[in-house]
Formats: structure tokens, sequence, C-alpha cells
DNA sequence: AGCATATAGGTGCGTATACACGTATACCCT
DNA sequence: AGGGTATACGTGTATACGCACCTATATGCT
């Protein structure tokens, strides 16, 4: 029982996907007025700065299985926000954003900062800062073994 | 260019969700021995501590959507670890703990605590605890509006 | 040249997540 | 008693995630 209460309290996955899902849904709020997903904005915003980038370089960016990554490219392509062509190696596929894909991140950029405001406003400046501070070095941990 | 920079830096968002990727991958190393996903195992443990709890306290506990919950229940209830059943109230529905169920808790949690110990070795311990800090406050954000 | 291996990528399956919508039961007020 | 509302929950649909396994192309070694 003791032990129970103890992976409520401690558990450092718990917190993080709680918080995934609570976060998540108050960048959606924002976002959705410009029919991007919080996951689909991010994803798009990583492709535009490193353009024509394969998939396995997306994936190792976003710290994403490279399956899920192709999966998650779909909806973009379904709404013509990025297309995916042959390189020159004929194994690798380019990831390039279209300029409907631009536009929308242009659009979805002031809902962006809303959300990040918001977040800043609710947790105040400092508490915020020194969790994306906490966050930033544990994207860097490495699997075991 | 340089606001799509300040997204992939400062994102609380894309933070979370790569920090959440991460981390249970390391989680699921762990407690893979134990048949459990390191959501099923947080799951069982909630529900385990408030027995006999219907879905709306479970799902509010969580921070999870109550239809997200439900499904979630399902794997649990296959492999007989829980129960689902009406309550006195013919609309509740409660979520019963069966005694494998139990057990399977009692497997995993030596496999959990080292989960623990390997994000706590990897960040160090001072940082390890100022995250689960920063989280913790966090999962008490609210819905704008 | 020819084969072994390494590299790039996709599919099948199962789980996790949430919104919109629908159903059934309880409660309350006249 | 009857009708309106509140409560408790499920389903349909779409996205997000990753492991096991498979295919195709490139590369390197003999």
């Amino acid at each position: 029982m003791t032990d129970l209460l103890q992976v409520v309290q401690e558990c450092g996955f718990l917190r993080l996907r709680e918080d995934g899902r609570v976060v998540t849904r108050v960048y959606d709020r924002f976002t959705q007025a410009s029919g991007l997903k919080p996951t689909q904005f991010s994803l798009l915003v990583a492709a535009s700065l490193i353009d024509r980038a394969n998939v396995n370089q997306l994936a190792e960016i976003m710290a994403m299985e490279r399956t899920t990554l192709t999966r998650n490219l779909r909806p973009l392509e379904k709404k013509g926000l990025i297309k995916v062509m042959a390189g020159e190696d004929r194994r690798t596929r380019l990831v390039i954003v279209t300029d409907a894909g631009r536009n929308a991140v242009k659009r979805a950029l002031p809902l962006w900062k809303e959300a990040q405001g918001y977040m800043a406003k609710s947790l105040g400046a400092a508490r915020w800062c020194m969790l994306r501070e906490a966050l930033d070095v544990t994207t860097r941990v490495k699997m075991p073994r």
C-alpha cells in the first residue's frame, strides 16, 4: 500500500504522461482555429527548419520512432502541407514543405504564442522556465543497456 | 525563420511530448518483463488505491478523458487484472482489481523501482527531483476560457 | 562480378488519446 | 405521475505511438 502511494507520488513516467495530456489539451484549444493539431504544428515547424529532410533525420530530431513519423506525416500530406518525394538515393524519401504548409505555419504561429503565454501566466514565468529547462535535459536521457 | 527556431527551442508542448516518448520507452524497457506497459501499470496502481472506483473518478484522478480511460481499461480486463461491474447506481460501472491484478502489481513494482533508479542516475538526483516538482505543478494547469 | 551486410523505409498489430455524439438511469420540481 | 435536466457511461472516427517484421537499395569485401 505504501509502495502504491509512492508510485502515484513519485513516478516520473506518470507525471510526464499526465502533463502531456493536460498540456496537449491546452495547446490544442489554442491552435485548433488553425486546423492544425499541436503535434502536426510542431512536426511541420521541424520539417520547415530542415527542409528536404529524410524520414530518419526528422525522426531523430523529434525523438520519435521512425515508423511513427511516417504515419504522422500522413495527415499533413493529406492536407497538402507537405510532399514526400524520392531523393537521389533511391531508398531515401524527402519531406518537402509546400507553400500551403508554410502559410499554415504562419497562420498558426500567433496561436502558438498565445498558448505559450497562457502556460507562462498559469505557472508563473519562473516555474515555466524551470519546467522547460528540466524537460530539456530529460530529452537527452539514453536508453538503458 | 527566427520564429520557427523559437518554437523548437521554447515550445512546452513539444518538449513534453518528446520527453513523454523518451521516458515511456525507458520505463517500458524496464517493466516489459512484467507483461505490463507503463501506462497499464500506473492505471492498475491507481485503480488499486481507489478500489471500486467508478470510471469518472478514475479518469479525474488520471487527468484522462473518460472515454480514453474506458478503452485503456480494456487490455487490463482482457488480461484478467481487473473486472468492470455495475454498481448500485445502474449508471455507474465500478473498476475492481482482481487477485491476479494485485499480483501483477507486486511483480511489476521492483521493475518500476529500477526504472525510477535509472532515471535518477541518468539525470542526477537533484535534477530528477526538480523535474518531478515542476511536472507536479503543471498537472494542475486549468483549461483556458 | 557476386555475395554479405548495412542503410532507408514501410506494414501489421496493438495500445493510447480525445472530441462529437448517442443512450440509459437518476433526480427534481410542479 | 410526468417531463425536464443532470449524471454516468459507451461508440464512431481520427490521430499518435512503438515493436516486430518485411522490402528495396546501396556499399564493401573478396
